[in-house]
DNA sequence: GCCAACGTTGGC
DNA sequence: GCCAACGTTGGC
């Protein structure tokens, strides 16, 4: 059981649209490391915190749980696709996805409250220059932050 | 819109 | 395999 933080632009999907739908597929990743992470480490049941990003309220949005195995992203194959890759084929695909459940929405948790608590200074999202859009979460850190959210 | 940081590409 | 050039991300 590992925890996760995985950034998504709410134009594209919100913490809104995850709860109306329930749950989404992951697609659009295409950074080999955020991609193994979902190939490799995921794993079903494994807890999210569902992040806004590229927004005016940049921050954590809600909580989710990854609900499948790793699967080829269709949106590779789609040359109307913005994501279309055509380098890569049904029979090697490139990228893969997960689908995210919806769990619950939380009060915005925005970056810059969260660079004041101190036990979440070695957060991956928060350090100089970070820009994978899918980052490990250490147990501590899910805590403290499920503890905030519970206040 | 700016720009720092980082990832990818491609010539050699 | 090196590395310069270029492209992208994403907070501000």
């Amino acid at each position: 059981m590992n925890y996760w933080l995985m950034k998504s632009e709410p134009a594209d999907v919100s913490i809104d649209d995850l709860a109306h739908r329930n749950t989404v597929g992951w697609y659009g990743v295409r950074n080999y490391q955020a991609r193994n992470f979902m190939r490799d480490t995921q794993q079903v049941g494994d807890g999210v915190l569902f992040y806004h990003s590229s927004c005016e309220q940049v921050g954590i949005a809600g909580i989710a749980r990854v609900a499948s195995a790793p699967y080829p992203d269709p949106t590779q194959f789609d040359p109307t696709s913005k994501y279309f890759d055509p380098k890569s084929t049904p029979e090697k695909p490139r990228w893969q996805q997960v689908d995210v459940e919806f769990v619950r929405k939380t009060p915005l948790l925005s970056i810059t409250q969260l660079r004041q608590y101190p036990p979440l200074a070695e957060m991956v999202v928060l350090q100089k220059g970070s820009r994978l859009s899918i980052t490990p979460v250490t147990q501590q850190e899910w805590d403290f932050i499920q503890e905030l959210l519970a206040c």
